[in-house]
DNA sequence: TTAAGTGTATTAGTACGAATAGTACAGTAT
DNA sequence: ATACTGTACTATTCGTACTAATACACTTAA
């Protein structure tokens, strides 16, 4: 369910956040459902169970899950994290229209290539 | 001419490339214009001589800038780098787009926000 | 030729974050 | 009771980013 990939320079555990992310947002993982267990998941990827740990930390930091002591980490019902989540990521949109604007690439530009980018991976 | 942000998470040294990237892309700064020396600006900016120097050694790689040895930095003429580094402005793009829609941002909403950006700050 | 200015190269030091390891504690289920 | 689960804390290793210090080489101008 979860890859690590080593190529990635992003640390282990921002990977595994992103992938859980991805499933719970896809309805690929339902809400309510149990996440594999800290020590399970660590060894299955051969990794540290804190590394683990702190992945479901920041999950459900963001809302994405909620823990239960003794017994695992679920699915959340509703994600609230989802729209500070996507107000972050326009930030960083904004960002990158700034950078193209300095370095002189074009709205019909920028938009274009965008555009092109949503077709490419549509299913 | 540069300003460091030490709230500006970044590294000094890329700061400095940033500002003279957009310095030279928006012809500010003139085709074989010299640029400030190295111990000169690290003394106006109160840091490390190294720093400029790293600054400087990247918008070489970059083709932003050429070096004459014991006479200084100076602008290039035709910025080769542009093609490269709005290539990977592009990858940088497509990876957002790509993370957008594993969150469900639709494509107009992605387009409205850029737009609206890109509209924004237009002198 | 000498002094001052320039870029260049190398090495070292510092700081920070990632990841691991180990241990201990607390709750749940069977 | 036992074996799972999450949680907490500390220490340590490791790699990298960044900065600093110093020495060397070249150019210019007095």
């Amino acid at each position: 369910m979860i890859l690590i990939d080593y190529q990635d320079r992003r640390p282990i555990y921002e990977q595994i956040v992103d992938r859980f992310q991805v499933l719970i947002v896809k309805g690929i993982l339902k809400a309510d459902s149990q996440l594999p267990s800290v020590r399970k998941l660590a060894m299955e990827l051969s990794i540290n169970p804190n590394t683990i740990q702190k992945a479901y930390t920041l999950l459900e930091q963001q809302g994405f899950i909620y823990p239960i002591k003794g017994r695992g980490n679920f699915v959340a019902q509703d994600i609230e994290g989802l729209s500070e989540q996507n107000a972050k990521f326009y930030e960083d949109l904004k960002d990158m229209v700034k950078y193209a604007m300095d370095r002189g690439i074009s709205k019909d530009d920028f938009m274009e290539h965008a555009a092109t980018y949503y077709g490419e991976e549509r299913a």
